[in-house]
DNA sequence: GTTTACGCATCCCCG
DNA sequence: ATGCGTAAAC
């Protein structure tokens, strides 16, 4: 696996208790800190798991799955639900490494992934087949075009929304579990005229899917969760069959992923959740981090665990974390703290433009690998994909090798979604939104003849086999006779899914050639990337739903990854850092516009997640951590324009960076100065207890009383909100709303 | 009537 | 670099 080199979350410490568990079992005690132990311990009944950056979070689930099954749960009745696929691998790769292989019998994926499984396994009671296509995002919004298109809904007179922002609009609604009317009055206002013509559009939409077979990634959630709903019998069952449900990332989930879990768990609830609100970065997707908060008022009786200790980074990167998030308009619900003290300043690079910004980071990065820091622990972040365009060209000059994450995806190629579409006609005959792609590639077929063929196949009931029959003109002829010999040639039973698509690929070639003659020789390697994916799949369908369900980014192979001679660098958007680490961390772009991005500016809550934003990618770093800005950026509409740089630098204060700020074109002069050797920290015996403080509960605290926080000092309470919360003004940061439920405040006398 | 070629604007984050 | 709409060509 490529990824293990930049993942290490919380390494072990080589101090450390055996970890492999051997005869004498697992130390728990040893390993993990008293919160940890608590939540690893705490095996049944519902429990939420604060967890801070770096606290552990990871390490707390892998000790907890290996605790399940070493207690004799069965492997397949545990759920480990995460973000990313990858992240359930991995944790579950652990659990195998502390206890057994076992562990890998552990069900683990996301939400879509599960759903996609358990929905195929009873398509049939939601009318549905078991070879249903799932649409992604793109194949959403064209299916919506194509429909738009049908109602005559094309005016251009009045403004109405594009194809992409029809399917956000409709995406919104649905993971919020709220109107489309009220997804308008939230945040397309512009729109609300519309609002009648988006709901029979919307309608037309679910209709279309559900008589073509075809599911996007909202469907898989709401069908499964209706499912769940409607079902008791099948609830029943799988409720049974999974008696102990993880979650990681609560904190970005929607309604309809909590709607879900709360379902799952209805026989037993036996559910613990893991997050950080202060980490939520997922609201354009419908999540909501009050879920977070919401989750023991569906669970009475929720056992609630922090963790507030940050075993990552240096208490330096660590302030610099907090000061950020401290100027968050609202809610704390922890403070984090760590036991490596020192470390070195962050550094504040100003740079004349991006150019200078990417040679910068070139020089820096080839300066501490001259200082013993390996490519592998290093990784520069940004907020948006192609903010890294111009440094990826410097890099490349410079022989810096690297992987980027959170590009251009495989499968956002047209090509290969061409060569896919294919595929899927032959797992789905009905899609015709497929068959609409590979139809207007042949040539001389265009809108009309397309939709005459679809028509034409809807009314023959989809028969692959007869779309030889279909009675055409001499001048599609060859091209429909050819495309009906490879459909035929790819659907006989019993090949595997790389015969196919050679078989396939050489049908496609000559279009290529012809549709992209001056740059098909890049393409081609696409396809062959696409081959060798291809080839670890035994099935069509598994191949189709995992391209839609893990996209494989672009020009990234897995055999040029999994080469461990190749040390690389990580370049990678913010969202796709999160949860991972890294000994130095360059955070770039960082004006106005470019992070927070202008997207953001209209509305405060847009710029709190960003801020939040901020605060993952800050706290990526272990021991070194760089922010750069470009003091002037060049388009092409403006051309050379200055730059603000972003307000989250102006929000840190000065002094937290290093002294003398690394200005204009004089910052190769500086040096660099590492340890070479890492310091891993070692986890807790036992904790401080309590100082003077006072562990506050429901109604200790009267308005008046003076109190201290780790983070925002001494403050005196204004308000008591429903015995929840509580208004404090801090002398520093002023006004903030802290829920007691969570956080620990001192009372000082 | 249809297809295709060309010029135009646009481009955030993700399963 | 893709995706749309319009105008020229078949």
């Amino acid at each position: 696996m490529s990824y293990e080199l930049q993942i290490n979350t919380e390494i072990i410490p080589p101090s450390h208790p055996l970890e492999k568990g051997g005869k004498g079992g697992i130390d728990y005690e040893k390993a993990l800190n008293p919160q940890q132990l608590e939540a690893v311990c705490m095996l049944t009944g519902p429990a939420l798991v604060i967890a801070g950056a770096g606290s552990g979070k990871t390490r707390t689930l892998v000790y907890r799955v290996a605790r399940l099954v070493e207690k004799g749960i069965p492997p397949q009745s545990i759920l480990l639900l995460t973000f990313t696929c990858r992240a359930a691998r991995e944790m579950l790769q652990r659990a195998s490494l502390i206890l057994s292989d076992t562990c890998q019998q552990v069900r683990g994926g996301t939400f879509h992934s599960l759903a996609n499984q358990m929905l195929r396994k009873f398509s049939h009671h939601i009318g549905f087949s078991p070879s249903f296509t799932i649409l992604d995002r793109s194949d959403s919004a064209d299916a919506i075009n194509l429909l738009r298109l049908s109602l005559g809904l094309d005016e251009k007179a009045r403004r109405f929304p594009k194809k992409d922002t029809i399917a956000e609009i409709f995406s919104k609604a649905v993971n919020k579990a709220i109107t489309i009317e009220q997804v308008l009055e939230e945040e397309f206002l512009h729109f609300m005229e519309h609002s009648e013509a988006l709901k029979k559009l919307y309608l037309l939409y679910t209709e279309y899917k559900n008589s073509h077979q075809l599911m996007d990634y909202d469907d898989l959630l709401v069908k499964w969760k209706n499912l769940l709903e409607e079902r008791p019998d099948i609830s029943d069952q799988v409720s049974r069959r999974f008696q102990y449900i993880m979650v990681d990332e609560y904190q970005d989930t929607n309604r309809l992923q909590a709607d879900i879990v709360r379902l799952m768990a209805a026989t037993h609830n036996n559910v613990m959740v893991v997050g950080d609100d202060s980490q939520s970065i997922y609201s354009f997707r419908g999540a909501n981090f009050k879920n977070i908060m919401d989750f023991p008022n569906h669970f009475p009786g929720t056992r609630i665990i922090t963790l507030e200790e940050n075993y990552r980074s240096t208490q330096q990167i660590l302030s610099l974390a907090n000061s950020l998030i401290a100027k968050a308009r609202e809610k704390y619900t922890k403070c984090l703290f760590t036991r490596r003290p020192g470390g070195v300043s962050a550094r504040l690079a100003p740079v004349p433009d991006e150019n200078a910004q990417s040679r910068f980071i070139c020089e820096r990065i080839l300066s501490l690998r001259r200082n013993g820091v390996p490519l592998s622990g290093i990784a520069v972040l940004f907020r948006a994909g192609f903010h890294s365009f111009n440094l990826e060209l410097e890099l490349t000059k410079a022989g810096i090798s690297f992987v980027k994450y959170g590009g251009l995806k495989l499968m956002e190629a047209a090509h290969i979604k061409d060569v896919l579409a294919h595929l899927r006609v032959v797992v789905n005959p009905c899609d015709l939104l497929s068959w609409h792609r590979i139809l207007l590639l042949i040539n001389n077929i265009g809108h009309k003849t397309c939709q005459r063929i679809m028509d034409w196949l809807r009314d023959t009931g989809f028969s692959l086999s007869r779309l030889g029959e279909y009675p055409i003109g001499p001048r599609i002829e060859e091209g429909l006779a050819d495309l009906c010999k490879v459909l035929e040639a790819i659907s006989t039973p019993g090949l595997k899914p790389q015969e196919r698509l050679e078989r396939l690929t050489a049908y496609y070639e000559p279009i290529l050639r012809r549709i992209y003659y001056d740059d098909y020789p890049k393409r081609l390697k696409d396809l062959e990337q696409l081959a060798v994916i291809t080839n670890n799949y035994e099935s069509l369908e598994a191949l189709l739903a995992d391209m839609v369900l893990e996209p494989p980014e672009a020009g990234a192979s897995d055999a040029a990854m999994s080469d461990r001679d190749t040390e690389r660098l990580t370049l990678s958007t913010i969202h796709s850092a999160k949860g991972l680490e890294w000994h130095t961390v360059f955070i770039i772009s960082l004006a106005e516009g470019r992070f927070p991005s202008s997207y953001a500016c209209e509305s405060d809550e847009a710029i709190e997640e960003e801020r939040r934003l901020m605060y993952v990618a800050v706290t990526r770093a272990k021991e070194t951590l760089f922010l750069s800005y470009p003091v002037s950026t060049y388009t092409p509409k403006d051309g050379r324009i200055m730059a603000r740089p972003s307000r989250f630098i102006n929000d840190i204060p000065r002094s937290m960076f290093e002294s003398r700020e690394e200005t204009g074109t004089s910052f190769a002069t500086g040096r660099d100065s590492y340890t070479g050797t890492e310091q891993i920290p070692s986890q807790p015996g036992r904790d401080e207890e309590d100082e003077a403080g006072l562990k506050t509960k429901d109604g200790m605290l009267q308005a008046g009383a003076h109190v201290h926080h780790t983070i925002f000092g001494t403050g005196r309470v204004r308000q008591v909100l429903d015995g929840q919360k509580v208004v404090v003004h801090f002398d520093g940061t002023g006004l903030k709303t802290l829920h007691l439920g969570y956080t620990t405040l001192s009372v000082v006398r």
